[in-house]
DNA sequence: GTGTTTCATGAGAATCATTATCATTAAGGC
DNA sequence: GCCTTAATGATAATGATTCTCATGAAACAC
Protein backbone atom coordinates (compact mmCIF):
# COMPACT_ATOMS: atom_id res chain seq x y z
CA UNK A 1 0.00 0.00 0.00
CA UNK A 2 2.56 2.67 1.41
CA UNK A 3 5.25 1.21 -0.76
CA UNK A 4 7.79 3.56 -2.35
CA UNK A 5 7.98 3.51 -6.48
CA UNK A 6 12.17 2.77 -6.32
CA UNK A 7 12.00 4.23 -9.86
CA UNK A 8 10.92 7.77 -8.80
CA UNK A 9 14.16 9.70 -8.00
CA UNK A 10 14.03 10.08 -4.29
CA UNK A 11 15.20 13.63 -3.73
CA UNK A 12 16.54 13.96 -0.54
CA UNK A 13 15.57 16.89 1.59
CA UNK A 14 17.28 19.73 0.50
CA UNK A 15 17.65 22.93 2.70
CA UNK A 16 18.96 24.93 0.02
CA UNK A 17 20.00 28.73 0.57
CA UNK A 18 19.84 30.47 -2.51
CA UNK A 19 22.21 33.60 -2.61
CA UNK A 20 20.13 36.66 -3.39
CA UNK A 21 20.98 40.33 -3.62
CA UNK A 22 18.37 40.46 -0.84
CA UNK A 23 19.26 38.07 1.88
CA UNK A 24 23.16 40.13 0.88
CA UNK A 25 21.59 43.58 1.71
CA UNK A 26 20.16 42.40 4.90
CA UNK A 27 23.20 40.75 5.95
CA UNK A 28 25.60 43.39 5.07
CA UNK A 29 23.22 45.67 6.79
CA UNK A 30 23.45 43.70 10.00
CA UNK A 31 27.60 43.53 9.87
CA UNK A 32 27.46 47.52 9.19
CA UNK A 33 25.58 48.27 12.57
CA UNK A 34 27.30 47.64 15.96
CA UNK A 35 23.72 47.60 17.76
CA UNK A 36 20.48 45.87 17.60
CA UNK A 37 18.45 46.73 14.60
CA UNK A 38 14.98 45.92 14.34
CA UNK A 39 13.36 44.40 11.23
CA UNK A 40 11.24 47.77 10.38
CA UNK A 41 14.97 49.36 10.84
CA UNK A 42 16.75 47.40 8.57
CA UNK A 43 14.13 47.57 6.20
CA UNK A 44 14.12 51.56 6.11
CA UNK A 45 17.56 51.75 5.83
CA UNK A 46 17.81 49.62 2.63
CA UNK A 47 15.14 51.51 1.31
CA UNK A 48 16.86 54.49 1.91
CA UNK A 49 19.87 53.00 0.08
CA UNK A 50 17.81 52.17 -2.48
CA UNK A 51 17.63 49.05 -1.99
CA UNK A 52 14.64 47.02 -3.17
CA UNK A 53 13.68 44.95 -0.56
CA UNK A 54 9.93 44.13 0.95
CA UNK A 55 9.05 44.04 4.58
CA UNK A 56 8.37 40.22 4.75
CA UNK A 57 11.67 39.49 3.21
CA UNK A 58 13.59 41.38 6.01
CA UNK A 59 11.39 39.55 8.34
CA UNK A 60 11.75 35.69 6.82
CA UNK A 61 15.83 36.59 6.10
CA UNK A 62 15.94 37.58 9.50
CA UNK A 63 14.17 34.73 11.17
CA UNK A 64 16.07 32.49 9.42
CA UNK A 65 19.94 33.64 10.31
CA UNK A 66 18.76 33.49 13.63
CA UNK A 67 17.45 30.35 13.71
CA UNK A 68 20.67 29.26 12.02
CA UNK A 69 22.31 30.85 14.51
CA UNK A 70 23.79 34.22 13.21
CA UNK A 71 22.12 36.45 14.56
CA UNK A 72 21.25 37.41 18.62
CA UNK A 73 17.95 38.03 19.01
CA UNK A 74 16.61 40.59 21.80
CA UNK A 75 12.88 41.89 23.12
CA UNK A 76 13.21 45.54 21.88
CA UNK A 77 9.71 46.89 23.67
CA UNK A 78 6.88 45.46 21.90
CA UNK A 79 9.36 43.95 18.87
CA UNK A 80 12.49 42.00 18.53
CA UNK A 81 15.80 43.50 17.97
CA UNK A 82 18.68 41.36 15.92
CA UNK A 83 22.16 41.87 16.14
CA UNK A 84 25.52 39.97 14.25
CA UNK A 85 26.93 37.46 15.90
CA UNK A 86 29.82 35.68 15.36
CA UNK A 87 29.36 31.76 15.81
CA UNK A 88 31.91 31.53 18.60
CA UNK A 89 31.48 31.77 21.83
CA UNK A 90 31.75 35.10 23.47
CA UNK A 91 30.20 38.07 25.14
CA UNK A 92 28.93 41.44 24.79
CA UNK A 93 29.79 44.89 26.25
CA UNK A 94 27.50 47.04 25.03
CA UNK A 95 27.10 51.27 25.56
CA UNK A 96 23.83 51.79 27.04
CA UNK A 97 24.07 55.30 25.16
CA UNK A 98 24.88 54.98 21.90
CA UNK A 99 24.59 51.03 21.31
CA UNK A 100 28.02 50.13 20.30
CA UNK A 101 29.17 46.85 21.10
CA UNK A 102 32.47 44.73 21.70
CA UNK A 103 32.58 41.29 21.85
CA UNK A 104 34.81 39.88 24.83
CA UNK A 105 36.17 36.54 25.29
CA UNK A 106 36.10 35.28 28.88
CA UNK A 107 37.53 31.50 28.78
CA UNK A 108 37.67 32.14 32.57
CA UNK A 109 33.49 32.49 32.51
CA UNK A 110 32.96 29.40 30.77
CA UNK A 111 34.91 27.32 33.47
CA UNK A 112 33.21 29.25 36.33
CA UNK A 113 29.65 28.71 34.98
CA UNK A 114 30.45 24.99 34.28
CA UNK A 115 31.70 25.09 37.78
CA UNK A 116 28.27 26.58 39.29
CA UNK A 117 26.07 24.45 37.24
CA UNK A 118 27.47 21.57 38.69
CA UNK A 119 27.16 22.75 42.08
CA UNK A 120 23.35 22.20 41.63
CA UNK A 121 23.39 19.26 39.39
CA UNK A 122 22.94 20.88 36.22
CA UNK A 123 24.88 19.14 33.35
CA UNK A 124 25.34 20.53 29.73
CA UNK A 125 25.46 23.91 31.09
CA UNK A 126 25.81 26.88 28.34
CA UNK A 127 25.68 30.94 29.59
CA UNK A 128 25.01 33.94 28.14
CA UNK A 129 26.42 36.93 29.80
CA UNK A 130 25.83 40.56 28.29
CA UNK A 131 27.22 43.75 30.07
CA UNK A 132 26.32 47.45 29.96
CA UNK A 133 28.49 50.51 30.55
CA UNK A 134 28.95 53.88 29.15
CA UNK A 135 31.68 53.88 26.29
CA UNK A 136 34.62 55.68 26.45
CA UNK A 137 32.70 58.30 23.44
CA UNK A 138 29.92 58.60 25.59
CA UNK A 139 31.95 60.06 28.91
CA UNK A 140 32.31 63.30 27.52
CA UNK A 141 29.32 65.56 28.77
CA UNK B 1 -3.84 83.63 28.01
CA UNK B 2 -2.32 80.98 29.12
CA UNK B 3 -1.82 81.86 32.56
CA UNK B 4 -2.74 79.23 35.13
CA UNK B 5 -5.52 80.34 38.12
CA UNK B 6 -3.53 80.78 41.05
CA UNK B 7 -6.07 79.74 43.26
CA UNK B 8 -6.29 76.58 41.81
CA UNK B 9 -5.04 73.56 44.24
CA UNK B 10 -1.46 72.65 42.90
CA UNK B 11 -1.57 68.70 43.44
CA UNK B 12 1.37 67.78 43.41
CA UNK B 13 1.99 64.31 41.57
CA UNK B 14 1.19 61.60 43.05
CA UNK B 15 2.66 57.54 42.02
CA UNK B 16 0.50 56.13 44.69
CA UNK B 17 -0.22 52.18 44.18
CA UNK B 18 -2.99 50.98 45.46
CA UNK B 19 -3.18 47.47 46.64
CA UNK B 20 -6.14 45.28 44.95
CA UNK B 21 -7.10 41.51 44.46
CA UNK B 22 -6.13 41.39 41.02
CA UNK B 23 -2.42 42.96 41.62
CA UNK B 24 -2.33 40.42 44.81
CA UNK B 25 -3.25 37.50 42.38
CA UNK B 26 -1.29 38.50 39.59
CA UNK B 27 2.09 39.00 41.82
CA UNK B 28 1.36 35.31 43.55
CA UNK B 29 0.83 33.71 40.31
CA UNK B 30 4.48 34.82 39.47
CA UNK B 31 5.65 33.56 42.47
CA UNK B 32 4.03 30.08 42.22
CA UNK B 33 5.93 29.57 38.70
CA UNK B 34 9.68 29.16 38.61
CA UNK B 35 10.22 30.15 35.26
CA UNK B 36 8.88 32.50 32.44
CA UNK B 37 5.15 33.41 31.82
CA UNK B 38 3.42 35.31 29.24
CA UNK B 39 0.69 37.47 29.82
CA UNK B 40 -2.00 35.32 28.21
CA UNK B 41 -0.13 31.94 30.60
CA UNK B 42 -0.63 34.30 33.50
CA UNK B 43 -4.39 35.05 32.65
CA UNK B 44 -5.17 31.62 31.68
CA UNK B 45 -4.19 30.56 34.73
CA UNK B 46 -5.73 33.21 37.07
CA UNK B 47 -9.19 32.49 35.37
CA UNK B 48 -8.77 28.84 36.21
CA UNK B 49 -8.23 29.04 39.53
CA UNK B 50 -11.69 31.22 39.27
CA UNK B 51 -9.76 34.69 39.79
CA UNK B 52 -11.63 37.53 38.15
CA UNK B 53 -9.53 39.38 35.97
CA UNK B 54 -9.47 40.95 32.45
CA UNK B 55 -6.43 40.56 30.34
CA UNK B 56 -5.87 44.08 30.08
CA UNK B 57 -5.25 44.21 34.00
CA UNK B 58 -2.73 41.32 34.05
CA UNK B 59 -0.51 43.39 30.85
CA UNK B 60 -0.77 46.42 33.03
CA UNK B 61 0.01 45.02 36.66
CA UNK B 62 3.12 42.96 33.94
CA UNK B 63 4.07 45.98 32.89
CA UNK B 64 4.20 48.43 35.67
CA UNK B 65 6.18 45.31 37.54
CA UNK B 66 8.68 44.84 35.38
CA UNK B 67 8.99 49.18 34.86
CA UNK B 68 9.49 49.09 38.58
CA UNK B 69 12.51 46.31 38.85
CA UNK B 70 10.51 43.83 39.99
CA UNK B 71 10.55 41.05 36.91
CA UNK B 72 12.85 40.23 34.24
CA UNK B 73 11.11 40.50 30.68
CA UNK B 74 11.91 37.90 27.79
CA UNK B 75 10.97 37.47 24.27
CA UNK B 76 9.80 34.51 23.73
CA UNK B 77 8.90 34.10 20.31
CA UNK B 78 7.10 36.96 19.20
CA UNK B 79 5.82 37.74 22.81
CA UNK B 80 6.79 38.90 26.00
CA UNK B 81 7.67 36.61 29.24
CA UNK B 82 7.75 37.55 32.55
CA UNK B 83 9.94 36.06 35.69
CA UNK B 84 10.08 37.20 39.22
CA UNK B 85 13.14 38.38 39.96
CA UNK B 86 14.51 39.75 43.10
CA UNK B 87 15.93 42.70 43.64
CA UNK B 88 18.88 42.48 45.19
CA UNK B 89 21.53 41.55 42.12
CA UNK B 90 22.16 38.37 41.38
CA UNK B 91 22.08 35.38 38.55
CA UNK B 92 19.93 32.55 36.43
CA UNK B 93 20.54 29.32 36.31
CA UNK B 94 17.70 27.62 34.31
CA UNK B 95 16.81 24.21 33.32
CA UNK B 96 16.14 24.05 29.58
CA UNK B 97 13.86 21.70 29.43
CA UNK B 98 11.74 22.11 32.58
CA UNK B 99 12.03 25.76 32.97
CA UNK B 100 12.93 25.50 36.80
CA UNK B 101 15.04 28.42 37.52
CA UNK B 102 17.32 28.82 40.58
CA UNK B 103 19.12 32.37 41.43
CA UNK B 104 22.59 32.54 42.13
CA UNK B 105 24.92 34.66 43.93
CA UNK B 106 28.23 35.63 42.70
CA UNK B 107 30.58 37.96 43.68
CA UNK B 108 33.46 37.19 41.91
CA UNK B 109 31.48 37.90 38.42
CA UNK B 110 30.58 41.19 39.75
CA UNK B 111 34.50 42.35 39.57
CA UNK B 112 35.19 40.55 36.98
CA UNK B 113 32.36 42.37 34.99
CA UNK B 114 33.90 45.61 36.32
CA UNK B 115 37.64 44.81 34.90
CA UNK B 116 36.54 43.49 31.27
CA UNK B 117 34.43 46.92 30.99
CA UNK B 118 37.41 49.20 32.37
CA UNK B 119 39.50 47.46 30.42
CA UNK B 120 37.82 48.42 27.01
CA UNK B 121 37.42 52.30 28.94
CA UNK B 122 33.92 51.93 29.67
CA UNK B 123 32.08 53.06 33.38
CA UNK B 124 29.42 52.56 35.40
CA UNK B 125 29.31 48.98 34.54
CA UNK B 126 25.77 46.61 35.15
CA UNK B 127 25.90 42.78 33.45
CA UNK B 128 23.33 39.95 33.61
CA UNK B 129 24.57 36.62 32.94
CA UNK B 130 21.80 33.70 32.23
CA UNK B 131 23.21 30.20 32.53
CA UNK B 132 20.88 27.53 31.12
CA UNK B 133 21.92 23.11 31.84
CA UNK B 134 19.66 19.94 32.46
CA UNK B 135 18.46 19.89 35.96
CA UNK B 136 19.10 16.90 38.01
CA UNK B 137 15.13 16.04 37.58
CA UNK B 138 15.17 15.64 33.83
CA UNK B 139 18.73 14.17 33.72
CA UNK B 140 16.53 10.59 34.25
CA UNK B 141 15.42 8.93 30.77
C1' DG C 1 23.06 29.47 -24.10
C1' DT C 2 18.42 27.40 -23.25
C1' DG C 3 15.13 25.01 -20.66
C1' DT C 4 13.46 23.29 -16.27
C1' DT C 5 12.80 23.13 -11.58
C1' DT C 6 12.19 25.11 -7.37
C1' DC C 7 13.03 28.39 -4.03
C1' DA C 8 12.72 33.43 -2.93
C1' DT C 9 10.34 37.58 -3.44
C1' DG C 10 6.61 41.02 -3.23
C1' DA C 11 1.94 42.86 -2.59
C1' DG C 12 -1.68 42.57 0.04
C1' DA C 13 -4.57 40.52 3.43
C1' DA C 14 -4.88 38.22 7.82
C1' DT C 15 -3.44 37.23 12.49
C1' DC C 16 -2.64 38.15 17.07
C1' DA C 17 -0.28 40.27 21.01
C1' DT C 18 -0.52 44.53 23.11
C1' DT C 19 -2.36 49.13 24.10
C1' DA C 20 -5.77 52.92 24.25
C1' DT C 21 -10.45 54.61 25.48
C1' DC C 22 -13.78 55.40 28.70
C1' DA C 23 -17.45 54.27 31.79
C1' DT C 24 -17.67 51.87 36.19
C1' DT C 25 -15.88 50.07 40.54
C1' DA C 26 -13.50 50.16 44.65
C1' DA C 27 -9.13 51.74 47.71
C1' DG C 28 -7.65 54.90 51.04
C1' DG C 29 -8.18 58.98 53.69
C1' DC C 30 -11.30 62.05 56.08
C1' DG D 1 -20.22 56.69 55.61
C1' DC D 2 -18.50 60.14 52.01
C1' DC D 3 -15.18 61.79 48.66
C1' DT D 4 -11.42 61.68 45.71
C1' DT D 5 -8.94 59.27 42.57
C1' DA D 6 -6.64 55.30 40.95
C1' DA D 7 -7.70 50.57 39.14
C1' DT D 8 -10.56 47.64 36.58
C1' DG D 9 -13.10 45.71 32.62
C1' DA D 10 -15.27 45.65 28.03
C1' DT D 11 -14.36 46.94 23.71
C1' DA D 12 -12.11 48.88 19.99
C1' DA D 13 -7.80 50.21 17.92
C1' DT D 14 -3.02 49.73 16.93
C1' DG D 15 0.86 47.73 14.98
C1' DA D 16 4.29 44.21 14.45
C1' DT D 17 4.60 39.86 12.36
C1' DT D 18 3.00 36.11 9.41
C1' DC D 19 0.32 33.96 5.69
C1' DT D 20 -1.17 33.43 0.75
C1' DC D 21 -0.26 33.05 -3.74
C1' DA D 22 1.18 34.76 -8.15
C1' DT D 23 5.55 36.22 -10.17
C1' DG D 24 10.59 36.42 -10.68
C1' DA D 25 15.08 34.62 -10.52
C1' DA D 26 18.91 31.02 -8.86
C1' DA D 27 20.84 26.76 -9.64
C1' DC D 28 21.50 23.03 -12.44
C1' DA D 29 21.25 19.83 -16.49
C1' DC D 30 21.63 19.53 -21.21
Amino acid sequence: MTSIDPTASSTPPRVSERKTRQRERIAHCLDAASGFQTAQQVYDRLRGDGTPVSLPTVYRTLTAMAEGGELDVRADDGHSAYRRCSPDHHHHLVCRHCGRTIEVQAPSLESWATTVGRTYGFTDITHVTEMSGTCPDCQEV
